[in-house]
DNA sequence: CTGAAAGCGCTTACAG
DNA sequence: CTGAAAGCGCTTACAG
């Protein structure tokens, strides 16, 4: 038996297609009871699910939103931040019967993806990675598309028309760890951040190196493969070796902060009395390790929702109210610093 | 400017529909050279992105695939088993053009779904948790939606028709583990698993079971609030004050086995020496921790990938070749056990 | 309260 | 090699 449309329950209750259509899309006024039940007894019986493709070339709106993340990795969901996000975003763009269309795209390969090519979406949002130039032209290209746009985690740019950036305040987050930091009274401190750098990740190293510079700490920067623990270990251990030991360790993220405790303690160094080591975005996962890292609670779920609304709130208007959007983040205070 | 369309292409090349049609979806036999270039010369000019509901409404495809994902939890994605399976669902879709559309349901839910309720994707992949009874439930309601389902990580139902359940090797995975630990000549063991148990978790604990006492070793199961990392130590911790600790913790992730081992740890037993701990799953961030967990590396990418490609393959044929597809998985062997 | 009709953007079998 | 036409499933302004 073929897939029932409106001309088949039409058919079947003895109306019209326009007459179903307008109780299958809640229209209740002006629809006798008698029809009303006519019809709502043949769409459960026949099992009638509304065909969204035909509403949509109708409405010309898809009631679906695409996330496109720009990652070199296949495993572009692993990082908890990013899963968080998705989440968010996904739950509420679900609840308000809106399609969340995920597309993990490498970076040289964004105007390849259908997303680019074809009209698929209502609107989209971003989660970019790679370099600054990287991340300016991909966002350009998708600006180019003329679809409204929720770009998570960049900076906000003037020239671009009809899209909403939305952060989490990592300047705050860095800098409150920071002062936590500074309360041991120290003299070096050694910053390690990925060798790939994106805008939070600026930000948060930015706010470390202004409050701690201003304090008289002298402050270094490392960069490491950021993917890889035992590439942060010898980055970190090398840094050692020949600078000796910093009085502060601050990482750009949890992975990394873990890796150099382990690194202090298989060198003998006692984390917080000896070094003081700070993380950033709360992962999950170290709750089961109960390491009780200091760190950051990322407000990843949040700025997928908030996001989320967003953009929903977009196409029912004009343009985006706001240009950019800031959410708070919270210090754990954890053990470690 | 109004977003083009066929007929805007079709006017400024000065050719019609149909021919833009063509061009656009790269059928090249029957148009002349000159014409391939004017049409694609006026894409280029216009910005033309065919609009997806358009072709879908026409060839009632939407290429388009959901994910559903039933969990209580609002963040439904955490799992690093969950995010590797979706990442390798996506990739091995969007490399094909198709989409995937995500939403985490809660599970009392999911009549209500959009996926459920209109018909929105070419077909549907399942991924469940809750009681056996609700997983059934949930399953039989999507195969009354009459569209082809892959369904992850579920014990295969002949009754079921139009359907493929693809899983990972948990038997095997669990063997070789209970096979490690019996190296050491245990006499007792624990084998901890959450609370809400689904098919893996029951297939992990059999085959644990099954070595370990076909070895004469006494074995007790627990259940606990794996989502809670200090209820998990509640329950262990319980458990050795009145029974006595163990000669093995088997637990069935490596969340579980974390916190077995910190909580070993605290109260002086030495692992693996005093007592072996294993997991399940491997996640990955666990590497950063260096803990060398001894666990099972788990196929969730390549389950993704493979349930892709056969509800790729299902929607070229008539139906799915196969009704089961078990995907093995490799022991890590670690230093815990 | 109800329905006929137009049309959203596209594909495809067919005629020329 | 090219295009006119039908029609995919739906919504909506309008006439009755």
């Amino acid at each position: 038996m073929a897939k029932p449309n409106l001309h088949t329950v039409a058919a079947h209750a003895g109306v019209s297609i326009a007459t179903v259509s307008k109780v299958v899309n809640g229209v209740r006024y002006g629809i006798s009871e008698a029809t009303l039940e006519k019809v709502l007894a043949s769409v459960a019986e026949l099992g009638y699910r509304p065909n969204r493709a035909g509403r949509g070339l109708r409405t010309l709106r898809r009631s679906i939103i695409g996330l496109a993340i720009v990652d070199p990795s296949p495993a572009f969901l692993a990082d908890p931040f990013t899963t968080n996000l998705v989440a968010g975003l996904s739950n509420h763009l679900s609840e308000r019967g809106f399609g969340l269309l995920l597309h993990g795209i490498k970076p040289g390969q964004v105007d390849a993806s259908f997303l680019v090519k074809e009209t698929v979406v209502d609107g989209l949002c971003l989660l970019l990675s790679g370099s600054s130039e990287e991340r300016r032209d991909t966002t350009r290209l998708f600006v180019g598309l003329g679809q409204p746009l929720v770009v998570f985690q960049e900076a906000p740019s003037e020239s671009i028309a009809d899209a909403c950036f939305v952060n989490q305040d990592d300047g705050a987050g860095a800098t409150a760890l920071a002062h936590q930091v500074l309360r041991r009274g120290p003299k070096t401190a050694l910053i390690v951040i990925p060798d790939i750098v994106w805008p939070a990740i600026e930000l948060r190293l930015a706010a470390f190196s202004r409050i701690l510079e201003s304090a008289e700490v002298a402050v270094t920067v490392l960069r490491c493969d950021e993917s890889n623990p035992d590439a942060i270990a010898d980055t970190i251990g090398a840094h050692i070796d020949t600078a000796g030991r910093p009085d502060v360790i601050l990482g750009a993220n949890d992975n990394i902060a873990i890796v150099a405790m382990r690194l202090l303690q298989a060198r003998g160094a006692r984390v917080p009395e000896d070094v003081a080591v700070t993380g950033f975005n709360a992962f999950p996962s170290n709750d089961y390790a109960g390491l009780n890292l200091t760190t950051v609670r990322s407000a990843a779920y949040a700025l997928g929702e908030l996001g989320g609304r967003l953009m929903l709130e977009r196409l029912e208007t004009e343009g985006f109210e706001k240009r950019e959007y800031t959410l708070p983040v919270q210090i754990v205070p954890g053990a470690t610093a």
